[in-house]
DNA sequence: TTTAATATGTTATAACATATCCTTTTAGGT
DNA sequence: ACCTAAAAGGATATGTTATAACATATTAAA
């Protein structure tokens, strides 16, 4: 059983206990997204998947099923890009509801990663000191990777 | 002499030590946004001179524009909610070059703010433990205002 | 006052996203 | 197995945000 395979039986599972249904295509457009290993807007993901596995999925439907995909926490969407990425902890058995995002101004490359609690706590703190109450921390922070770093700098 | 001429004015000084000029379609843009007091679209802020100052502004015009505000640091572009907003410290002498923002996301009202030096630096340094490099550390938060919040919960 | 640079106007179109309405598929009861 | 209600997906149109490409107008400075 490859990566992939196993990444999507993972999925299936989660999605039956939820009692929702990972149905083929939504199966196709998550795959699609696991397998380009990076951030796809919806229209790019299209063009992949027609690609990769000549199948034809209308813009709707991508958008349909990528809000599904985003509600069950295998999907999700990087605002300030207008782009969608696949979760990179769907076999972990924690919920990462709140993720965060470091993003290559440069050459777009993605890492997800956890801000540190405390962190996440002083932040919290301040916030509500300023009248308002944080709802999903998902942090979107413009960076350069290493490669684009040492390229510019 | 209004709050409004006051910043206008304020920002017009600015511009004029850059050596870039404010002119008038672009005090008009800038007037429009401080005015309507929120983040607005660039199409709503269309409408929104068209209505208070009956002045046509392309929409052409309007994204130069505001990319001109932008780079003189006199407008924020909320990238999570693609809209502007007129920045917060016009008058102030320091620069804000990285701005934070709480956006409720319920009734879309912006609170311009400034993370704390340390909490930046701390998630800087976690950044660079990933091999990434912070470039303009401008977060945008969601959240819940006060009044929200205590609405919904 | 000519000229070079900067700013603005005009038109078209790209890129991202949702509304609406209809058809197909599926799960579950009989 | 068959019917039915709900869920998913398809098709088409349209809305929203943003930029490209090229023309014209305004300004500052030689």
């Amino acid at each position: 059983m490859s990566k992939l395979e196993e990444i999507i039986s993972h999925a299936e599972q989660q999605c039956k206990e939820s009692g929702v249904r990972l149905t083929q295509k939504r199966k196709q457009v998550l795959a699609g997204l696991l397998e380009s290993n990076k951030a796809l807007s919806a229209y790019e993901l299209i063009d992949y998947c027609k690609q990769k596995s000549n199948a034809v999925i209308p813009a709707m439907s991508v958008y349909r099923i990528l809000n599904f995909l985003q509600q069950q926490h295998l999907v999700h969407k990087l605002n300030t890009a207008n782009k969608y990425i696949a979760c990179a902890y769907i076999t972990c058995k924690d919920t990462h509801e709140a993720p965060q995002f470091l993003i290559c101004g440069q050459c777009q490359r993605v890492e997800e990663f956890s801000i540190q609690k405390p962190i996440l706590n002083k932040l919290k703190h301040d916030i509500e000191e300023v009248g308002f109450h944080l709802m999903t921390p998902q942090l979107e922070v413009n960076c350069l990777c290493e490669n684009c770093f040492s390229g510019v700098a």
